[in-house]
DNA sequence: CATGATACATACTATAGGGTAAGTACTTGT
DNA sequence: ACAAGTACTTACCCTATAGTATGTATCATG
């Protein structure tokens, strides 16, 4: 039944789902809980890491930047470091990141309706 | 540090970004990995359980009923179901479901982009 | 009389992700 | 000499979610 065969795990059924479904594709990239909030920053302009880490008072500093590190591998985001002695780094938007932020409003467009009970 | 206070927890934290991220908002109706996969199935037009079944095999139907109950309660979809003997249950979009038809089709078009290469 | 189809439910497991807490290396300020 | 700010890293825990497997009620059909 259900139709799931030999060894079949839940990466499995992440490629299937990778594959067949360009939401889940883009859920992959932007799915983080905090990923985002972080975009939607960024796209105010180039954030150093403390200023993001100010931003957004109630991420762990962890999960920031495990976000972070996922969002560059993703090429979503870009880091630079200057190499001076107090670090610092930039991280900003490429331009798949910049073509995500029509989607982002879109959702936040569609948020906004619900909660004003648009949709009765 | 990190800001982290008495009691906090990941409820907490969710609470947070559901207040000051409608992105986040979204996330949590559509985040289930197979909730985009059902929308777009559903955009299609009504259609039975076992239609969704058939049309999404790598789905488990105990997953595939978990998040037709979380969309049916998050307001996107309606069941129907008639009391006839081998049971006879229709799922289709709501209005806020079809509101979100725009967010899937713009996630679907920078996945598309993507994979083309459209950002190098 | 047993199988299949319908639309689920339920008990159990496994994993990924987020959260907590603490530490690192280097320098400037007091 | 010690704290504070920079940008992280690491070890551990906890929970939400997906997956596995099986069961349920009813009827039609062979």
């Amino acid at each position: 039944m259900t139709a799931i065969k030999v060894s079949s795990t839940i990466q499995e059924n992440k490629q299937y789902a990778l594959e067949k479904c360009p939401v889940t594709f883009v859920m992959e990239k932007i799915g983080g809980y905090w990923k985002p909030i972080i975009l939607w920053h960024l796209s105010e302009g180039n954030k150093r890491y403390s200023e993001l880490k100010r931003a957004i008072p109630a991420v762990t500093e962890k999960v920031l930047i495990q976000h972070l590190k996922q969002l560059e591998a993703d090429g979503l985001v870009i880091r630079e470091a200057k190499p001076v002695v107090p670090p610092f780094v930039t991280y900003r938007l490429s331009s798949a990141g910049e073509g995500l932020l029509p989607v982002i409003e879109a959702m936040a467009a569609w948020a906004f309706k619900v909660k004003d009970g648009e949709y009765s």
